[in-house]
DNA sequence: CTGTTACATAGACGTTCTTCTATGAGGAGG
DNA sequence: CCTCCTCATAGAAGAACGTCTATGTAACAG
């Protein structure tokens, strides 16, 4: 609903032979939960800060302590909690407490897709 | 600059042994302007509609046009001008025009890091 | 209990993003 | 030349984002 210019669908209100070389079939979309599934992990991924979070995890043999974080990052510390917040809500860490401290490491039950967008991060 | 409570840098004003059990060191980071050119890949990707454009693009044998893509998706011709537009600013597609239509394909020069993202769409 | 340290949450502020409507540029057809 | 079609650009409105300061919460130390 709500086109401006609805190309020709089945209607042909098109006269001539104008579509010829255009509009060929298309593929069939991916299903939409999928595809905000996508989205939402590259949106993620979509900050040079949250790249290097994960890079600093994927190098990692234990988990992290948020004072390395911020310690690493010329951010204030509600900051860097928002950021690894966010990487939470995406399904890529976890955390736990000990302590005072809060750690922070790569969910070890990552579904597929964010394993394979995980990898892309050196 | 600007923290507000400084990790303990190399100063130590920290008396006692409370930092047992924390701050272990960390990995060098990514050199900047690669984990920014990750950033502005993933934001590319960070979008339900260019997913599914991307995933059009994937399973076309021929270059698309803009017609088939404003017919795929309930939004208005210049969104989806503007969302082709993004996918070409990240260098991840190119556009040509051919008489009235313009049309776009996947780039065939990808570097390595757009190719490994474009991998993730199904 | 009091103070300190580590982290999270709340709220504010400016920027970026997604979407729309309206308009412009350029080719095709009569 | 004029009209129609396709696509891009411009501008605006509302949501989301990144960052900060200020404050709250939980654990440890005395």
């Amino acid at each position: 609903m709500a086109q401006t210019t609805t190309a020709p669908a089945a209607e042909a209100t098109l006269s001539g032979d104008r579509m010829k070389g255009c509009c060929q079939p298309v593929a069939r979309p991916i299903p939409e939960p999928q595809a905000e599934r996508l989205a939402t992990l590259h949106r993620a991924l979509s900050d040079p800060t949250r790249i290097q979070m994960l890079h600093m995890l994927k190098a990692a043999s234990q988990p992290i302590c948020v004072c390395d974080f911020t310690a690493a990052f010329e951010l204030s510390q509600p900051t860097v909690s928002h950021h690894l917040g966010r990487l939470r809500e995406a399904g890529l860490v976890s955390s736990f407490r000990r302590g005072i401290w809060a750690f922070y490491r790569l969910r070890p039950d990552l579904d597929p897709a964010a394993a394979a967008a995980l990898a892309l991060v050196p």
